[in-house]
DNA sequence: ATAGGGTTAG
């Protein structure tokens, strides 16, 4: 038997050695075994080297074997198999951990506690969270950079904000390095708090703290951006993104496609995805996802092709915005063939989304049995099945099938939780058939149940300030509402001697999809919100600008109408961003050729 | 010196 040929002291660096190079479970356990074979006597040190070269390849298994075995574990130990456990998205185990440390007399130090707060960013549960951060209060870790960073993203994580602040701002001035920034921005972006978020990072820059926006802040924020639709402040950080030299990152590049597309820009998506080299599943997935967002379901297609080509594998997400695009594009067969070969000719089943997708797709094709065939036969559960079956009734509005409107609407009505759209589609399904009555006593029942809906709204940026409009209201407008209601006027006029046969402004029984804010009358609706913010656009966004109209609701087929005799009377392009997708109005048409 | 914090597609 070979003589241990290593003494205490010059182990450990050959030990480092052979596990640096160790990814994988068979060389660590490799080394580990010649440690045995040579008789060595192990000394904590090593023994959390092999430890974390266990969790380094993911093998839980082996790393909780060898840490029972360990007779003196120490805080590393301890914090290693923590840190094992949460990499591996078993944070609820290393929480576990946690517990039996403390049990066990080991003072937890400031790498503990962090990792104790990512484990719970992991769970995002602040309840453990604050527990965490009480801890390292008592220990004395509460003031550690790191510590600090890992609970601005645990709060973050679990939704509680105004707590991530606090503890961001509790940090002084030089303790906050750019990944505390970072962090805190990428808590804005996560919580749908874009304005916040572009005001954190201007903030960052007039601070005089002297960091420069890293690809991570930069991808937040033009996330933020594309989340609250700012195209002019998007525009100025993909300026800095090229002056800071971040602009071959495949990361800001997947930010940058998301943020144009979002903002109504396909062409930059499309010019910004082109600069990016051998995309990934992500880049290719995002600008499907514009493709379809735009109704260039061909486009996607090819999209699809290219990557499959090129041995980048499409994953659940991908094929989902393939049939999405489908859906918008009227590729109805196409899109069903995906749905019933994704699993043979892609590797991935069929989820709750791609039913949904699917039913969806075909309640907008007017296909409403096959979709209710395929709604009653998809395993679909909880939000899903609601998303599902309020879809379907929309769709049974739309086509004005009141019979299969009344049925799915049970169907809606089965849930209990946020039923508020569905019972508006509902009382728009009655209205659209004629049956006001009825329209008015689905109102007056949401208003007896106390169910609040939130108003339909559209806005629009003018010079880096967003405007926002809601039925009937031309108030935001400020002194220029009357020139707005004038203008609006002349419109319908013009477009009245084009054939136009509907009214623009006075109220009405509604056939609408969205209410005039108060709910009570909600029947009655005057001008939709979208367009008030046309008719202020037309009147300050320059001639020869495109004007970008955000809607919060699908856009009903009157103002799509009305956006097409504009645009051709007017002489003007628009965008309008509506719930699930973009339409481009130029010379009296939309790129959606009406189907959407 | 063996353990710790932030980012992208739905």
């Amino acid at each position: 038997m070979a003589a241990p040929s290593f003494s205490t002291t010059t182990l450990t660096p050959v030990l480092i050695h052979l596990l640096r190079g160790a990814s994988d479970l068979a060389s660590v356990a490799a080394t580990h075994a010649k440690l045995l074979k040579a008789g060595f006597a192990s000394t904590i040190a090593s023994s959390n080297h092999l430890l974390a070269a266990y969790c380094r390849c993911g093998s839980m298994s082996h790393a909780r074997d060898l840490f029972d075995r360990i007779r003196d574990r120490d805080v590393v130990s301890w914090t290693t198999l923590m840190s094992g456990y949460t990499a591996s998205g078993r944070p609820q185990e290393a929480i576990a951990v946690l517990r039996a440390m403390e049990f066990s007399g080991v003072q937890p130090n400031v790498v503990t506690l962090s990792t104790a707060a990512s484990a719970c960013a992991r769970l995002a549960d602040a309840g453990l969270g604050r527990q965490v951060h009480a801890r390292a209060e008592v220990a004395g870790c509460a003031r550690d950079t790191i510590v600090c960073t890992a609970l601005v993203d645990m709060y973050g994580k679990a939704g509680c904000v105004d707590d991530s602040r606090a503890v961001f701002d509790g940090m002084a001035a030089p303790a906050r390095n750019a990944v505390s920034w970072g962090a805190m921005l990428a808590v804005y972006s996560q919580n749908a708090l874009g304005n916040e978020a572009i005001r954190l990072f201007a903030e960052l820059r007039t601070s005089g703290c002297g960091l420069t926006p890293n690809h991570f802040m930069l991808s937040s924020v033009l996330s933020a951006c594309a989340s609250v639709v700012r195209l002019s402040i998007g525009k100025c950080v993909h300026g800095a993104v090229l002056r800071l030299g971040h602009g071959n990152h495949e990361v800001i590049g997947v930010a940058l496609v998301d943020m144009y597309s979002k903002c109504g820009c396909y062409e930059y998506s499309r010019k910004v995805f082109d600069r990016i080299e051998q995309p990934s599943v992500i880049p290719y997935t995002s600008i499907i996802v514009a493709a379809a967002k735009y109704g260039h379901g061909r486009c996607a297609l090819a999209f699809l092709g290219e990557m499959v080509d090129r041995g980048v594998q499409p994953n659940d997400v991908t094929l989902l915005g393939v049939m999405h695009a489908c859906s918008h594009s009227g590729l109805v067969d196409t899109g069903l063939q995906f749905l019933h070969s994704m699993k043979s000719k892609y590797g991935i089943a069929p989820c709750p989304s791609h039913y949904t997708c699917a039913v969806d797709m075909l309640g907008r094709a007017g296909r409403l049995e096959e979709a209710f065939g395929l709604a009653k036969e998809a395993q679909v559960e909880g939000n899903e099945a609601l998303l599902l079956w309020n879809s379907l009734l929309s769709a049974c509005r739309i086509h004005k099938r009141l019979d299969l409107a009344t049925l799915a609407g049970q169907r809606v009505s089965e849930f209990n939780q946020d039923v508020a759209g569905g019972l508006v589609v509902m009382s728009n399904a009655y209205a659209s058939a004629g049956q006001a009555d009825n329209a008015a006593a689905v109102w007056s029942s949401m208003r007896q149940r106390g169910i609040q809906k939130d108003p339909g709204c559209s806005w629009i940026e003018v010079k880096d300030v967003s405007y926002v409009f809601y039925a009937g209201a031309v108030s935001c407008a400020g002194a220029r509402a009357d020139e707005v209601l004038m203008l609006l006027d002349e419109l319908e006029y013009k477009m009245r001697e084009k054939g136009y046969k509907g009214r623009l402004g006075s109220a009405r029984v509604s056939d609408a999809h969205e209410d005039d804010g108060d709910g009570g009358k909600g029947v009655m609706v005057g001008v939709h919100s979208e367009v008030l913010a046309l008719g202020f656009g037309l009147l300050v966004v320059p001639k020869g600008m495109t004007i970008r109209v955000i809607k919060n609701l699908r856009m009903c087929c009157d103002c799509h109408e009305t956006f097409k005799f504009i645009s051709d009377i007017v002489e003007r392009e628009f965008v309008v961003r509506d719930l699930n997708r973009f339409h481009h109005f130029k010379t009296g048409s939309c790129s959606c050729n009406d189907y959407w």
